[in-house]
DNA sequence: AATATGCACAACCGCCTTTTG
DNA sequence: ACAAAAGGCGGTTGTGCATAT
């Protein structure tokens, strides 16, 4: 069988009990909710495509599997995005585009589907409306003042790359875990507090960790300027801000709760053991929103131009050279 | 009041990867 | 080693609600 017919076949039938006869489709009324929720709080999911049947459920297990992860999950947290949770997305998109479910493990108890809308609906229409290239974070029409600086660009996507090479490389497993490190699939997990275990993210994250710390806290250090880039709600403001990697990975890959971060008191990360890290010059920043100024793509560049051999001095020791582009 | 439009978000679809036998 | 099943991901669509005309 050639593969496009096995897809076909997976697709029309072997996928999780996808189009069989008599399967409901459309939005969950209220009783399948609560006869999914039982279930699993008894039984656990098991097997999703067994599930439907023993739930007694009319949908294929794909559709439960998705009602289950997306919104009916325990530990989901739900409303508007705070500014440190929109915040932290803009930069792990820059950093892995869209890569939902990745993001997603950075940010607790949201889901991939929900921070994916918020994405296209919220972030990205704002970031087009101030002439931001969405995909690829750099501004539509300042060309000329980036066009100088086409090296660190470059060095920014090959960083890019690798952190995609090590996501590739790493193995998947740590991808399904669900945010924040719920173990969810079992029965007890539901009976007791939620199981923490310690996520394994490739440390290629200390290069977000070092941007978040030290490149972004230069411009983002006065929120309202942030503000016009993220949202343009003042409840977005008013929502008690998340701490962003509060646990912080270890440049050996090991977990480490660390340095926790108080936003609400303007206790900031410490980005240890880039903590020499500094930038300078942050002082035409504070009296006009940043992200219009017409300098600031032009300082901008310059922040990360010196700011890159920072980076990359220190990424460079928890990585292969540059030949090999994986772990 | 009726209709059009825009927005938010839940849900679906198709493809890909991983697991299992 | 291979095929099939299961699970997961990202893009897209559908639906309901709010607002504008």
């Amino acid at each position: 069988m050639v593969k496009s017919e096995k897809k076909k076949k997976q697709n029309n039938n072997g996928n999780m009990g996808v189009l069989g006869v008599g399967v409901k489709k459309g939005p969950w009324t209220p009783e399948e909710d609560r006869k999914l929720l039982s279930y699993i709080q008894q039984y656990g999911h098991g097997s999703w495509r067994s599930l439907p049947a023993k739930a007694g459920l009319k949908r294929c297990g794909k559709s439960c599997r998705l009602r289950w992860t997306n919104y009916l999950r325990p530990d989901i947290k739900r409303g508007k995005f705070s500014l440190e949770e929109e915040r932290t997305i803009i930069q792990l998109h820059a950093l892995l585009g869209n890569r939902w479910s990745t993001i997603a493990a950075h940010l607790p108890r949201r889901t991939d589907n929900e921070i994916k809308n918020h994405w296209n609906s919220h972030i990205k229409k704002r970031m087009t409306k101030m002439g931001i290239d969405p995909m690829t974070h750099k501004p539509k029409n300042g060309s000329q003042h980036l066009s100088s600086n086409l090296n660190h660009m470059a060095q920014w996507e090959a960083a890019r790359l690798e952190a995609e090479a090590r996501l590739v490389q790493k193995p998947k497993n740590h991808q399904t875990q669900p945010p924040c490190g719920l173990v969810s699939s079992s029965i007890q997990d539901h009976q007791k507090t939620p199981t923490k275990v310690p996520p394994s993210y490739p440390p290629c994250l200390d290069v977000l960790k070092v941007w978040q710390g030290n490149l972004w806290s230069n411009y983002a250090i006065n929120n309202e300027s942030l503000q016009s880039l993220i949202s343009n709600s003042n409840a977005s403001v008013a929502t008690p801000a998340m701490p962003v990697l509060s646990h912080v990975y270890n440049i050996n890959g090991s977990y480490d709760q660390g340095p926790t971060t108080k936003h609400n008191d303007a206790t900031e990360i410490k980005m240890d053991p880039f903590e020499d890290f500094t930038y300078v010059d942050d002082a035409n920043f504070v009296n006009d929103d940043p992200l219009r100024s017409p300098d600031f793509w032009e300082e901008f560049v310059d922040l990360l131009d010196g700011g890159w051999k920072n980076i990359t001095n220190n990424f460079s020791m928890i990585t292969s050279p540059p030949a090999s582009p994986v772990c």
